[in-house]
DNA sequence: GCTGGAGTCAAACGATCGTTTGAGGATACG
DNA sequence: CGTATCCTCAAACGATCGTTTGACTCCAGC
């Protein structure tokens, strides 16, 4: 049943990705997309199932890998007594810039950012079911990190760092590549600025 | 040429304010839109000649005056030697959060943030038009509070504060207003938390 | 009383949407 | 060779989109 097309499959996947950041769920038509990714019309619906059912996949395809690495590096440091706040942050925000190593992966973080700005709730759902159990992990971590935070005080810090994050990660901003800057480059420099910014935030007193 | 109808009009606009939050420009169909307005489908096009026309409306009427509240403020408090980094960000962010006072203002503060996550550019450039001499103003002054930031480095801080309050503000994160808090004491308490987070952010060293 | 512009209305326009259909090509297995 | 399965294709489906049209109501001004 699978594994017979590498093609079409991918080909739709890669576009839907790109046309979905570009001009979100509902502005990319079925035949843009298709005809971007240079296939028959039909394909999507043979494959997919449905135009939701392809949104579905595009976010499961990309969430799973993301989760899989920050839950990886969350491992590697929680519960030591030498783990900062830093760490704990780099752990979260490193996996899903350096998902912008692949060209579709910068893609991707914009698809996430509308996800975010769509208030459409069986998304929300969706996006809850896959990335629920991660922030739960990280904000015991950064509780055990903060102790002198209550329970509501803290919420409310990684609510406004999700918000900075999700800001810088999708370009949303002033910010740019200045031509002189390496591609890698400006990463490290976005993830340094963000550390620093949200430990800030989430550790003032 | 106006000033004729007081009621079609407004109408529209405030289910347009309504529905474009909701389900997005493109989900919101114009028809969807007259019928909650409870005006004829013709009259969004004789009112305001198009779509796109009425959604710039939207815009330009809340923007002109959010606008004009935060710079108002801010030439309360600019250049006096008492003014702190948290006066600045109250100057910004407590007239947006108070837009919210109007139920349809809070609604509003969800199309903007829509608008920020719809990479369309010229609906960018015209946010840009209207918000640029603002943010440069409020940079101004934050670059005369932070004299120990680099130009650069006072950008990157600046950015990454504008997206926690896009954030909070369009209602995208899991806090949510508790059922014993009345909407003013919640407001309050978002601006609280907002300005401590992004005064921590942007002062540390 | 009549005229003319402003506003509202039902109806229709062509375009585009997501989806379905049925025929046909390709390949592997008996 | 026959046939079953996977896949692709052009074409069409009904629905809905933004917009336009032309008739109708209302009311102020000469």
């Amino acid at each position: 049943m699978n594994g017979s097309s590498p093609s079409t499959r991918e080909r739709i996947l890669a576009a839907a990705e790109a046309l979905f950041a570009q001009r979100g769920f509902d502005g990319a038509s079925l035949r843009q997309l298709t005809s971007a990714a240079g296939v028959n019309l039909a394909a999507v619906n043979y494959h997919f199932g449905s135009k939701d059912k392809l949104v579905e996949e595009v976010f499961r395809r990309r969430l799973d890998a993301l989760n899989a690495h920050r839950l990886e590096a969350l491992a590697r440091i929680a519960g030591q007594p030498s783990t900062t706040v830093e760490d704990v942050l780099d752990a979260f925000i490193r996996p899903a810039l350096e998902l912008s190593h692949d060209d579709h992966g910068a893609l991707f973080m914009r698809v996430l950012a509308r996800a975010f700005a769509e208030h459409d709730d069986t998304l929300r759902q969706f996006l809850s079911d896959n990335y629920g159990h991660v922030i739960r992990q990280f904000t015991a971590e950064f509780a055990r990190l903060l102790p002198h935070l209550g329970k509501a005080e803290l919420y409310w810090r990684i609510d406004l760092v999700t918000g900075a994050l999700t800001h810088a990660m999708s370009g949303f901003g002033l910010i740019r590549r200045q031509s002189g800057v390496s591609e890698q480059a400006h990463r490290e420099q976005t993830i340094t600025h963000l550390i620093r910014f949200s430990a800030a935030g989430l550790s003032h007193p």
